[in-house]
DNA sequence: TCTGGGGTCCTAGGACCC
DNA sequence: TCTGGGGTCCTAGGACCC
């Protein structure tokens, strides 16, 4: 048996956990940029106000109904989502950290004691969580993650449920998949949907029942036989365990969108170098060495030209590094690859892939010559004492030249526009409010 | 005028090998 | 030089998630 427990609305539920004057009304908070709306209070939803529409969109109707706009505080949303998951990581045998917002429990090997009463057990986790951070939840609990994440939603769009469902048994689940969207199952996304109701799928139940050669040919192979089985209630997603509670990451990227079409190769690239700069930052802190990078470069998918809007290239590193300055180096030579001259620019980005501890490093065993790690070693000091300066000091305080932006230039084409927000915003006194 | 950022997993197809 | 079938590995791109 799977819990999925689902912070409701996180990000605008932070906000009114130290202001409860928010309560009962119109809430939303922005991404980066102050782009697009990515948490909306009950009554933002109530209003029609879309996940994920550009904020320029949504404001005339936000101001109309005296609704206010935050711009994201990341750091408190962190704080609010580490102590959620302690809470609850100690209430069962294995928890996942599926997102900021989101957990799962195994609760196999509790259900023994449990079965009557998983409800009420899923009740005091609410409850728990409620008392100690203000942020309210919802459970569901089911004998699959798909199922479980399914549950959920049943309990959040279904108020006599007080929160919890639980899909004890056929019955239960039936009634469930049948008031479930197709569009709303996990793992469902636009296309897959879109291609379902032109087959006359338009539920979670009827989803259920198509024949698993069916889902395995029109839902991406493997995965789409996965999530129809999921749903059927056969276990086929297991728990992403570790000991914290938080899973291993695989890869590690940075990416922002530029204020304004870029053109020109040095420009992107000015941008592309910082990310990549952050990235091997990203990578020391967490004590990895990279054996893959890849650089992307995309255009605009909003002014009509037509698809591909994203290219990328990808270089392997013979050996695992996190030296900024080997990174650049490889990163600027992919760029050239993808770069074409006359595109509109929009976004730029890296990843980094191919994990490794730091110093455990393979030796090549056609060139078991240790002399190039041995070299590394003031490379890595090097990058200790950067990282630490940046630290204490500020990020951007020592770079690379590779990287160097210069001070004195005109403000790049490239960096990322605020002209739309307020001077701001990491005091409480200072958030942002819009009045009617 | 203004459309986020950071992830996961899978597939198709090419290169290469025996 | 001819060459089938099958395997692996890699890359690029798609679909999805929060």
């Amino acid at each position: 048996m799977f819990a999925l427990v689902d912070c409701n609305n996180f990000y605008v539920s932070c906000e009114r956990a130290f202001n409860p004057s928010l309560e009962g009304k119109p809430v939303v908070v922005l991404s980066n940029n102050d782009g697009c709306v990515v948490s909306r209070s009950n009554e933002a939803k109530a209003l029609g106000v879309q996940m994920g529409v550009p904020y320029f969109q949504a404001r005339p109707l936000l101001e109309r109904h005296g609704g206010l706009a935050f711009s994201s505080n990341y750091a408190l949303y962190g704080d609010l989502s580490s102590r959620v998951m302690r809470l609850l990581a100690a209430e069962a045998p294995a928890a996942e950290v599926y997102s900021v917002d989101e957990c799962f429990l195994d609760l196999h090997g509790m259900t023994r004691w449990l079965e009557p009463d998983l409800a009420a057990f899923a009740g005091e986790l609410r409850a728990k969580v409620k008392r100690g951070t203000h942020i309210p939840t919802c459970v569901g609990i089911a004998p699959t993650k798909t199922l479980a994440k399914l549950a959920n939603r049943v309990a959040k769009k279904t108020p006599a449920l007080h929160g919890v469902c639980w899909l004890q048994d056929a019955e239960k689940r039936a009634w469930a998949l049948a008031q479930v969207p197709v569009e709303d199952v996990w793992g469902i996304g636009r296309q897959y949907a879109h291609k379902l109701h032109q087959h006359g799928i338009t539920t979670a139940a009827q989803l259920a029942a198509v024949p698993l050669g069916w889902a395995r040919q029109h839902l991406g192979g493997v995965v789409g036989q996965r999530l129809v089985r999921e749903l059927q209630g056969f276990p086929c997603l297991a728990l992403g365990e570790s000991e914290d509670g938080t899973r291993q990451r695989q890869s590690l990227c940075v990416s922002r969108t530029f204020g304004g079409a870029v053109t020109d190769f040095e420009a992107v690239w000015e941008a592309l170098a910082t990310h990549v700069t952050r990235a091997a930052e990203k990578l020391r802190a967490q004590g990895s060495a990279a054996h893959l990078l890849t650089v992307f470069v995309e255009t605009s998918r909003y002014d009509g030209t037509p698809p591909p809007h994203s290219r990328s290239a990808g270089v392997t590193l013979p050996a695992g590094t996190a030296n900024t300055g080997m990174l650049l180096a490889q990163a600027r030579a992919a760029l050239r690859r993808i770069y074409g001259p006359g595109a509109r620019y929009v976004k730029t980005g890296v990843v980094l892939g191919g994990f490794e501890p730091e110093g455990q490093r393979q030796l090549d065993l056609f060139h078991p010559d240790p002399e190039p790690l041995v070299r590394e070693e003031p490379k890595a000091a090097v990058m200790a004492a950067l990282d630490g300066l940046n630290h204490r000091f500020g990020r951007g305080t020592v770079t690379l030249a590779a990287a160097l932006v210069p001070k004195q230039a005109p403000k790049p084409t490239w960096a990322t526009r605020f002209e739309q927000r307020t001077p701001a915003y990491t005091g409480w006194d200072e958030l942002w409010t819009i009045s009617a």
